[in-house]
DNA sequence: TTGAAAGCGTTACCAA
DNA sequence: TTGGTAACGCTTTCAA
């Protein structure tokens, strides 16, 4: 008889009093575990007239169900976690609200984790949410190439996966782990191919930190095509910044106060370094598309809103997100990584060339 | 003697073990309460010597505290909620942003929900909210004026509190909770005298639903500030649409469509709006700064990357987020409402008129 | 400082 | 179908 006694509710912090389900037994006349079958959506065993008064009763005291308590329970949350980088990136707010859609779509709460683009606090991060033992983990922007860390969050996420969790990752395929991934390498070659077609003949591009395994693979995939396609791109017009927009912007000041030499287009390895980057050769007197052309990854909403028009390989970013929250949900049947198609997009910021 | 058998740890959904406290307590010679003890941060009463093995054997079990254990023994749990009508909307992740800077520094997680902008959807989310029993609910962005939501959006505000939680708004000021406040209806004012004072002479105003506080607010300090400067904004040129970037697109567009009649700026209750009426002025052959003023309001990331650049009135939205937690985390002393001051930004896209 | 054990609010099993 | 109750993994008195 330890257990939740009648009597008085304990007070909360501020001196609340706490609905239990032991209350609202008691307020339908029903026994305690009758009411947790008739609140539980699960379970039909339990009589009508009966479900009725507990459902009255709920909604008379305002009952709603301990979640903590119940994952204490039954050994499971009602959540899915998220990592990235960085919320207010186009980026991960739309793989970040694609995932919501579909957790919404299962009955499951989001929780974000933020990692600032840290590798250490990534890990970290994982390391927490296992404590907080959701359904699932995504995990989307790691640098994976960066083997310590690689490592060690593999360690995390396998000790997850190991305690009965699911972790699935994004854009970053050389885990052992489920992944949603992007033809990146390809997508660079196909956008090459695209601006050949269009005239340019020499190119620089801007890209993220070596460890970032989505910026590598995309500047690989541009260096390929580049080759392929007969356009000129020298080693050192390949330019390494942080992938940011500020990144993206410092790159291209740096680009045009070294001299151009015959550049025709500056490709960003993704959009939001694209849109710094057109920035800064705005302040530099230049224009972006009349100039010089521009072009980036992923086609982010603001790709639309920018002047001229972004030139970008489009990537299904909130399709991502929620394509990564079902395959963690899923049944582990079928493959484990898939990869989504991207589409190169020729906007104003690429026009024709003579 | 229920508690904590010794014995084969129960396997998880897919056949994991789970390490709990009793192993660490095990592995490290201890009791189970000195285990907990030597875990939990605050309590110091624990010699040294056991603590260390006990944490040594915590690292060698990989052992992750449970969060929702903890939350139903210690009675609340170390998340804070935050609600938003859109996580890709660049004023909602901004927002996000801070509001997760600031519960990191708390040693709290993030939860988010999203509303999709629909109060029904919100007030169900804030009841979903309350079961997870967080320290602290933040919403942000709800429609006050909507009288029957907004009331059954106070009751389950009132009931959290009532259960010990702390519920804050963020620049919703209507209702009886601690809300973080822009001075909306007087930067409306600010805006104008600014506009009035480089030249512009007639206005037409992008706004939102009447419904939505802030969009109210802004609009009406827009029209204020219009009759006291002087200032030309005829009823038929405040344009009512969705609050966000397409509404100020299809806005801008039906105002074209309609003839500019002598309108000289154009100003849209936020930059996201802005952003989209700024596009469709382009695709109707017009030149935003040059044809037609355009400002907007909060000062998003964007606003400099746009072609010209926006002139908006400028809110801390990072610092919004995090104070918004910090408010719900703080102790009750001190004043309820904070309001955060905004600045008039003027860029390109207002230049001076003749 | 430590250990035993009583909760916390649920779910789920078992017998009725 | 129902009720009783062990169990979930933890925090926190209460004695020792």
């Amino acid at each position: 008889m330890y257990q939740n006694p009648p009597g008085p509710r304990r007070a909360g912090p501020t001196g609340g009093r706490r609905v239990t389900l032991h209350d609202v037994a008691r307020e339908a006349g029903v026994s305690y575990a009758t009411a947790s079958r008739a609140i539980h959506p699960g379970s039909r065993k339990v009589n009508e007239g009966a479900r009725d008064r507990v459902l009255a009763a709920a909604g008379k005291l305002n009952y709603t169900p301990n979640f903590p308590a119940r994952a204490v329970a039954h050994g499971s949350t009602m959540a899915v976690a998220l990592v990235v980088s960085d919320v207010a990136d186009p980026y991960f707010s739309s793989l970040a609200a694609g995932a919501r859609r579909a957790a919404d779509d299962a009955g499951l709460s989001l929780t974000m984790a933020v990692s600032g683009g840290d590798p250490e606090r990534e890990v970290e991060l994982v390391r927490k949410l296992r404590g907080q033992r959701p359904r699932a983990i995504v995990v989307a922007g790691s640098r994976l190439t960066d083997c310590p860390h690689r490592d060690a969050l593999a360690e995390e996420l396998r000790l997850f996966e190991g305690a009965g969790g699911r972790a699935v990752l994004i854009s970053q395929p050389d885990l052992p782990f489920p992944t949603i991934s992007l033809a990146n390498g390809e997508s660079g070659q196909r956008l090459t191919t695209a601006l050949a077609g269009r005239g340019y003949r020499r190119l620089a591009v801007i890209r993220g930190p070596d460890k970032l395994r989505t910026s590598r693979d995309r500047a690989d995939g541009l260096v390929r095509g580049a080759a392929a396609d007969g356009i000129v791109l020298a080693k050192r017009d390949v330019i390494e910044a942080p992938f940011t927009r500020d990144g993206g912007y410092q790159a291209a000041l740096s680009l045009v106060e070294r001299g151009l030499g015959g550049i025709d287009a500056v490709v960003a390895v993704s959009d939001v370094m694209a849109v710094g980057a057109m920035s800064a050769l705005r302040d530099s007197g230049l224009a972006p598309g009349r100039d010089l052309g521009v072009a980036g990854f992923d086609d982010i909403p603001m790709a639309v809103d920018v002047m001229p028009m972004l030139t970008t390989v489009a990537a299904p970013l909130v399709e991502m997100g929620a394509r990564a929250v079902r395959l963690a949900l899923g049944d582990r049947a079928g493959s484990q990584t898939e990869t989504v198609a991207t589409e190169v997009v020729i906007r104003d910021s690429t026009p024709r060339r003579p």
